[in-house]
DNA sequence: ACATGATTGTGCATCGTTTCTCAAACTCGC
DNA sequence: GCGAGTTTGAGAAACGATGCACAATCATGT
């Protein structure tokens, strides 16, 4: 059944849930697709067309209840349980998702960390000992972390991503500025700033000056 | 003219820019859109059609002058000129966002650090001292900067984006994990890792067997 | 000079996504 | 309990993006 749902539909589910998560604090109980609109780039019949991809959640002349939605999110996205990483890279950028603190109250620890630099490794980096990233494959196989967090230079993501896969990950989060492959059925997303700025100034450059809009 | 250009293409083109730039420091000095295509998880198709909404760069029977055109794509993305940025939040996030050495080499110059924890205003980070993000609307009107770059947390990010606007800048690039609205006529993009993370939960959920592929 | 083989640029068909629309179902006030 | 007003869910239309296929063009070797 899951599996014509379109890869866009899902990615915008996380934007509903965490808008949901914050509706719900500020002590909303019932709330309508227009209403979800107002907050969110999106048209109400998006959302209800999303949503009925998973099922039938709300109710005629009254909306969807933002705790029943929540929930139903949350089961639909696999956020009911933990995830493991394991981080790879410890460098400046490394660290700094390390001591992250936005990945743990949503579910996701990180287990391990790891770099190739032995004068990093057995060294503290927030309350993990750094590993021989020697060791990466044979302990990412004994350990099952689902998620890979890749944060080492460009010209070695492709080598960890591989050796993160053999070990069996299923998903990559991949931090490095470089196009990288995974086979089918791992998961692959990337995070890169200089990317997403590099079409704003495309549009920057076009609006020379600005529309009258 | 270039109205009409889907985002989608737009998006993927600092993409190819980048393979070019490698392809190129390889010593290439011609590549046809089947060897593009390899690196990246396109057709060659989509290549073609993507760059010839922007001129006929290639060559029929050879392929595409590799100089020429990162040239070409350089010019249509804006690269040939330096961009001014101007970071607010300078907690853990946005110290590690100072710190990043990747954004300077492309031409996107972090200009000016602002706070609003007055214990924090003065000190230095990253060869920069901290302002006080009380004087922003004012400094960014007199100093132009073309993009904000947001780090602070989620519940202010709204309205430093809208005192970033009211100064003047024309882009966003935010790191707040929170739905955000700008107007029309500025570009927003936002880094989001925990949102990644969320729709690739949903894939692991659904493969409980991986699937055979 | 010509034949062979390669590769572009693009019209067109296909595929996928978004938006429109409306019957059905619900709420609320009287 | 009834009527007015809302809002959902989903089929269908409209829109947008992708991939196919091929004529046109070029390089290369004989």
């Amino acid at each position: 059944m899951p599996l014509e749902i379109p890869e866009v539909v899902i990615s915008r589910l996380p934007v509903y849930y965490r808008l949901l998560i914050r509706i719900q604090a500020e002590g909303r109980t019932v709330i309508s697709s227009r209403e979800l609109v107002d907050a969110l780039g999106v048209t109400p019949a998006q959302i209800r067309k999303d949503l009925s991809y998973f099922g039938r959640f709300g109710k005629q002349g009254r909306g969807y209840s933002v705790q029943r939605l929540t929930e139903e999110l949350r089961t639909i996205l696999g956020l009911e349980r933990r995830w493991k990483m394991v981080l790879v890279g410890v460098g400046r950028l490394g660290r700094a998702i390390a001591s992250y603190h936005g990945f743990e109250p949503q579910g996701f620890d990180v287990i391990a960390l790891y770099d190739a630099d032995q004068s990093v490794v057995g060294s503290e980096v927030s309350g993990h000992i750094v590993r021989d990233a020697a060791l990466l494959e044979s302990e990412v196989r004994a350990n099952t972390p689902e998620i890979g967090v890749v944060a080492v230079p460009a010209e070695y993501a492709q080598t960890v991503i591989d050796t993160l896969v053999r070990g069996g990950v299923k998903a990559i989060l991949s931090y490095a500025p470089r196009a990288v492959q995974v086979p089918r059925g791992v998961e692959l997303r990337q995070v890169d700033p200089v990317i997403s700025l590099q079409s704003i100034t495309y549009h920057l450059t076009q609006n020379i000056d600005s529309p009258p809009n």
